[in-house]
DNA sequence: CGCAAACGCGTTAACGCGTTTGCGGTGCCTTAAT
C-alpha cells in the first residue's frame, strides 16, 4: 500500500484470503480518482463490488459488462464521473474485453483514474496467448493512463511473474512474492497403470475421505461420471464445468460454500472465487497442465491451516491430453495477409480500422496482432500498429518461431508436471523449487518423505549431489547460458540434476556431472 | 496422443472383433431467434 501511494507499481503474489483485496482497496479510497479493476469473470466482479459496497455502506463500486442493461452501464459511467467527491464511484470493475473496446478506452482516458488493478494477474500469461487475447492488450491501457498498477495473483512462478511485468508494462515494480509453502497440505501421488483401475482407485480414495473436498478431472465427461458414482455411494457430491447451465454452476458454488455440498468434482472451470477455509482435500483424478495450475488448484485446500490432503492420481498416458492442449499452430496465410495490410498503411493503424479492412473476427484479429507484436514484426504504439521494415516472409517466419517458442515452453511446463509426478525426492522441495523457493530440508509431510522415514535408511549413493548449497555450481535464480539453448535461469537442484528454465525452450533438466564435465553452462553476470 | 463411440466386416442372425473417426479446457462478447 505504501509503495502504491508513493506512485510505484506492484506485483503481489500471495495466497487468497490473506488480505489481497485490501492492498488495492485502501490506496484506492485514499487516492482522489477512480480505481479501474480488471477482473476475469463477471461473477467475480459482482461479488467483489458487492463486498466493497457492503463495507462502505454506499454504492462506491460498480461493474461494467455485457450482462448489464445499457441504462445500467450509462449510470455506472456517470457515477464514476460524478462531480461530488462523496458520492463518486471509487471502483470500476471491467473484463479485459471491455477495456479493448474503443468507446470504453476513450471513456477511461477522460476519467480521473488513480490506479489500475489487475486481479488474477496470472491470467495474462495463461489465457492471453490464445484463449482471451485481450489480456495481452492491457499493456496499452497501462501505458496510456500512466498511473500505478497493482497486479495480484495467488500463484505465479518466476517466469510467470516476469511475463506479467513485461506484458503489463510495469515500470520498476515492487515485487512481493514469497511464502509459497503451505506446510499443512500433505502432498502425495498415486501411480496407476490401467485406466479402469485408476478410475476405481480415485473413487474409492475419495469415498474414504472426509469433506469438504475438491476433485479435479481433465474432462467434463470424466467429472460427470465420477460425480455420479460418488452420489451412488451416498456422498453429497456435485459437478462443476463449463457444460452446465450458469444457474446450475451458481448453485453448486453456493452449495459448496454453505456446506450443503460436500464434494465438488470439477474441470479447471471451478476455481477462482472459491474462498472457503475448510477444504480438507484436493484430489486430482488427472494431472494438471502445469505445476502452476496444480499449485493453484491444491492451494484452494487448507486455508484454515489445518491438515489437508493433496493427492494426484497419475498415469503417464494422461499427459497426452495436456500435450495436445499445449500444441499451438499458426495460420501462415492469415499472418501474411494481415502483415501486408498493416505494411500498406502510410500511418499507424488502429484495431478498429484493421477490423474493417481485414474482415477477420475481433478475436482472431487480436490474436494475430498479439503474435505480430510479440515477434517484433509490427510495433504497437499508442497511435496504432505500424509494420516494421521487414518482408512479409520474414514476418511470417518470426511469428511462426514465436508460436513455436511458446509451444516449447508450454510443453516443457507439462514436462515439469510429469517430473513432479515421477520424482522420488521430497515433493514439497520439488514444488517450491519450481516456484523459485528453496526448502533446505525434506518437508516430512509428503508421501515420499513418509516412505523415506519408514524405510531402512540406505547409505547415500556415491556421486550423489550433496544437499549443501556450497557444492552447486550456480546459485538458484542465477542466469546461465547454454551453447544451444541460449540464456536461462537456474531453478533448482535435485538428485544430481539441475533444472534450468531457458527463455526459448522452457524447462530443461541436465545431469550435473555432465554439465560440469562438458562445461555446458556458463554463468552470465547480472546486468548492471 | 489416447480413448470411446461408431462403423464395417464376416459369419451364418445377433454378435464378436478389428478399424476408423472424432473429440478433448478455460469466458468474454455480440447477435439473432424464441
Amino acid at each position: 500500500m505504501e509503495a502504491v501511494l508513493e506512485g510505484h507499481s506492484v506485483l503481489c503474489v500471495m495466497p487468497t484470503g490473506s488480505g489481497k483485496s485490501a492492498i488495492y482497496q485502501v490506496p484506492a479510497m485514499a487516492l482522489p480518482g477512480v480505481a479501474v479493476v480488471i477482473s476475469p469473470l463477471i461473477a467475480l466482479q459482482h461479488d467483489q463490488a458487492e463486498s466493497i459496497n457492503e463495507h462502505a455502506g454506499a454504492t462506491r463500486a460498480l461493474a461494467i459488462n455485457s450482462s448489464m442493461r445499457k441504462s445500467e452501464v450509462a449510470a455506472a459511467w456517470e457515477a464514476a464521473d460524478d462531480d461530488d467527491e462523496s458520492t463518486r464511484a471509487k471502483f470500476l470493475f471491467l473484463a479485459p474485453e471491455q477495456v479493448a473496446r474503443d468507446d470504453v478506452a476513450a471513456r477511461l482516458r477522460a476519467l480521473d483514474v488513480s490506479l489500475v488493478v489487475v486481479d488474477e494477474a496470472h491470467c495474462v500469461s495463461s489465457w492471453g496467448h490464445d484463449f482471451r487475447p485481450d489480456y495481452l492488450q492491457l499493456g496499452h491501457l497501462v501505458r496510456e493512463l500512466q498511473v500505478p498498477v497493482i497486479a495480484l495473483t495467488a500463484t505465479a512462478s518466476r517466469p510467470v511473474q516476469k511475463e506479467i511485468v513485461e506484458r503489463l508494462h510495469l515500470k520498476d515494480p515492487v515485487v512481493m512474492a514469497e511464502g509459497f509453502d503451505r506446510p499443512n497440505i500433505f502432498l502425495d501421488v498415486m501411480q496407476h497403470v490401467e485406466g479402469d483401475e485408476k478410475q476405481r482407485a480415485v473413487r474409492d480414495h475419495v469415498l474414504g475421505l472426509a469433506g469438504p473436498g475438491l476433485v479435479y478431472a481433465a474432462t467434463k465427461k470424466a467429472a460427470d461420471r465420477l460425480a455420479s458414482e460418488l452420489q451412488e455411494h451416498g456422498r453429497s457430491a456435485d459437478v462443476y464445468h463449463a457444460g452446465r447451465l450458469k444457474s446450475e454452476r451458481e448453485a453448486v458454488h453456493e452449495g459448496f460454500l454453505d456446506g450443503s455440498i460436500d464434494i465438488v468434482v470439477a474441470t479447471t472451470a471451478f476455481g477462482m472465487g472459491i474462498d472457503k477455509p475448510d477444504v480438507r482435500f484436493v484430489v486430482h483424478a488427472d494431472i494438471s497442465d502445469s505445476l502452476d495450475s496444480y499449485y493453484q488448484e491444491i492451494g484452494r485446500g487448507g486455508r484454515d491451516g489445518l491438515d489437508t490432503q493433496a493427492v494426484l492420481h497419475y498415469r503417464p498416458e494422461d499427459l497426452s491430453l495436456r500435450r495436445f492442449f499445449a500444441a499451438k499452430s499458426v495460420n501462415r496465410t492469415q499472418v501474411r495477409e494481415l502483415f501486408l495490410l498493416i505494411a500498406a498503411q502510410d500511418k499507424p493503424v488502429k484495431m478498429k480500422k484493421l477490423k474493417e479492412l481485414s474482415g477477420l473476427s475481433p478475436r482472431k484479429l487480436t490474436g494475430l496482432l498479439n503474435l505480430l507484436a510479440a515477434s517484433e514484426s509490427i510495433g504497437d504504439g499508442v497511435k496504432g500498429y505500424r509494420a516494421r521494415k521487414i518482408t512479409a516472409d520474414e514476418a511470417v517466419e518470426r511469428v511462426v518461431e514465436q508460436a513455436e517458442n511458446r509451444e516449447r515452453i508450454d510443453q516443457s511446463r507439462v514436462e515439469m508436471a510429469r517430473r513432479y509426478a515421477e520424482t522420488k525426492g521430497c515433493r514439497r522441495q520439488f514444488l517450491l523449487a519450481y516456484f523459485g523457493e528453496e526448502l533446505p530440508e525434506p518437508c516430512g509431510n509428503c508421501g515420499n518423505c513418509a516412505r523415506e522415514a519408514s524405510a531402512v535408511r540406505a547409505p547415500e549413493p556415491a556421486g550423489a549431489t550433496p544437499a549443501g548449497e556450497d557444492d552447486v555450481p550456480f546459485e538458484v535464480d542465477a542466469t546461465v547460458e547454454h551453447p544451444e539453448w541460449g540464456p536461462g535461469t537456474v531453478m533448482g537442484y535435485e538428485e544430481g540434476i539441475i533444472t534450468v528454465l531457458f527463455d526459448s525452450v522452457g524447462y530443461k533438466t541436465l545431469s550435473l556431472a555432465l554439465v560440469e564435465d562438458k562445461n555446458l553452462l556458463a554463468e552470465v553476470p547480472p546486468a548492471a
